[in-house]
DNA sequence: TGTGCCATGTAACGGGTTACATGATTGT
DNA sequence: ACAATCATGTAACCCGTTACATGGCACA
């Protein structure tokens, strides 16, 4: 699923312009998608020139006019056939893990301030997605979905800040004793510590 | 944290080829970062020019020489480096999410296999995190941060097979009782639903 | 007055994925 | 015999990120 896949998604709830679209990403699908302005433009104008999507132009002064995008019965086909065919990947990729899996080579300050700072995001998506909650409590016209994913980032993000909260400790104490430098070691080869644990 | 910086990192615990790092990579850093050979094999070749590695090629009949990388002390540097610049991101995608997001959208049918083979590769991670834990219970010399980050993703893992096994149902019920098609439904904008919840 | 929001877009650049090409050896 | 593993590499392609360019309006 690229960007214009994700277009079209949005669209079926509602239309919008490209600003509402980067907007709406953020805020109800930033826990899993990103999009920025300079991929959402082109894919919107391609989706028009495919007839996927329709513009509607409203001129207002001062400012570039608002692009309102509506989606059309093509695009509606083209999204739901893109949702049933695509494969359901989940993929992490954090520098985060990868750092702390070198914890051993990390200054023990350095160390700290990558724990806290993740845990400060955690926090701050946690209490974004309360806030959702609330405020699509009240509002009708929530897709199923939406609450079922909303709670699924939660379920995951709770575990992960309790699993830091309980296990940093292990991590520091290790940094701390020993030195960074660990010299003389002899020589290793990644391929001896792997080879009993290959084939997942 | 690109390949090349993957690759440095990798070579910090030992030797390798390029042939044992994507191993290395599919079953100790898997849940948090790919690489294919396709990217590892020029970035091997890139590192080595820029002699942050040394490459020992050995040859061997029939198969094309085997070629061991080997850290330099630039290269050991060069990885502490960009350790302490990077800022530690984590991010997830996930076609999964957004599938489910869209589960009113989906044949019921397609909706539980989804959830099914979620599940299923959810648990083929978790056992293999539990083999590598045994498997390095017996080994020594572990980096400290290895069993912090298997742990992570043991408990993230959990949680999220958790949370599925609750709540499917909910998600389930919604996309039998109502039709795929919702006719003649007023035209929304996106806009005014996401308007009071916005800057995260 | 100045920060932030509204609003759209382009262009260069970076970097990973996929497919292709090759071929012997080891295990079933 | 056939599949999987070992082992390296190239090239086209896809696609997203970043930086740049523009400018009025609202609020503090």
């Amino acid at each position: 699923m690229n960007v214009k896949d994700l277009c079209l998604g949005a669209l079926t709830i509602g239309d919008a312009s490209g600003y509402d679209l980067k907007k709406f990403f953020e805020t109800t699908f930033s826990h899993f998608c990103v999009a920025g302005y300079g991929s959402i433009y082109p894919a919107l104008a391609e989706l028009a020139t495919e007839g996927l999507v329709r513009c509607h132009e409203q001129p207002q002064q001062g400012r570039p006019g608002r692009k309102l995008y509506q989606l059309t019965a093509a695009g509606r086909k083209a999204f739901l056939q893109k949702l049933e065919k695509t494969a359901p990947r989940h993929t992490v990729k954090s520098d985060f893990l990868l750092s702390l899996y070198f914890a051993h080579l990390l200054p023990p300050q350095r160390l700290e301030t990558i724990l806290d700072e993740r845990i400060a995001e955690i926090e701050r998506q946690l209490s974004c997605h309360a806030r959702c909650r609330r405020q699509s409590a009240q509002g009708s016209g929530e897709p199923v979905g939406e609450r079922f994913v909303r709670g699924f980032g939660e379920a995951v993000l709770s575990a992960a800040r309790e699993y830091l909260r309980v296990h940093r400790r292990e991590l520091a104490s290790a940094s701390t004793a020993r030195s960074r430098h660990t010299p003389n070691s002899p020589r290793r080869t990644l391929r001896g510590g792997l080879h009993a644990l290959h084939h997942s």
